[in-house]
DNA sequence: AGCACGATTAACT
DNA sequence: GTTAATCGTGCTC
């Protein structure tokens, strides 16, 4: 089933938590292309030295201030697009980062967006995931919680606290404590899909 | 108008 | 471990 508002509109990181193992999908000429959430980052508000809200509200974090459940999708490094999910209230600027999936389904279809040797290196990393699933620029906005969207995520089985890692979010090279070291990030424990 | 840098990845040594 | 690729964004002049 496609999760509903309520569902994102939540504090980020319980929501980043809850997002793992639910299923991403993706549809493309017709066909589902899915994979399971099994990594994501809590980016939370104008506070976090992180989150790109610090800069306020902007036309490229406009989505992040709007409703929560449509999908804030950046361009960053000159060549790769990333997924995030918008949450908490509307008005308050938050999103979660999804950084990885196991792929389930439509894996042919990623692999000709994407040619690797092994579906291993599909969707592990927030950049491959969005080539895998040709999710880019025409996505920004969308509301995964319409019936007529292209991409939407469905419930799937919790994941419980136990199974769920937890550490610093990656890549914030120049960001300045204490939101470096935030545990915000979180993944399934054990999963060879996660990102390394 | 110009500049530094980025929520990354692949291809190096 | 290091580095190139490559361009939108936000900030300074």
């Amino acid at each position: 089933m496609r999760l509903t508002r309520s569902f994102y509109n939540h504090p980020t990181r319980q929501l980043a938590q809850a997002l793992l193992g639910c299923r991403l999908v993706r549809r493309w000429q017709g066909q589902r292309l899915s994979g399971l959430i099994v990594e994501t980052e809590a980016y939370i508000g104008e506070t976090d030295l992180a989150c790109h809200a610090r800069a306020g509200r902007t036309a490229r974090t406009a989505v992040m201030y709007g409703q929560p459940g449509r999908a804030y999708v950046y361009f960053t490094y000159g060549m790769h697009w990333m997924l995030n999910v918008v949450s908490e209230a509307e008005h308050f600027p938050a999103a979660v980062l999804i950084r990885a999936l196991e792929p389930q389904e439509g894996l042919d279809v990623m692999q000709q967006h994407r040619p690797v040797p092994r579906p291993i290196e599909l969707c592990r990393g927030p950049a491959k995931l969005t080539q895998a699933l040709r999710i880019d620029r025409a996505l920004n906005g969308v509301d995964l919680c319409s019936r007529h969207s292209e991409l939407w995520i469905e419930s799937g089985v919790p994941v419980p606290a136990r199974g769920v890692g937890r550490g610093p979010r990656v890549g914030l090279g120049n960001t300045p404590e204490p939101w470096k070291s935030k545990p915000w990030r979180y993944w399934v424990k054990d999963n060879p899909f996660v990102s390394k």
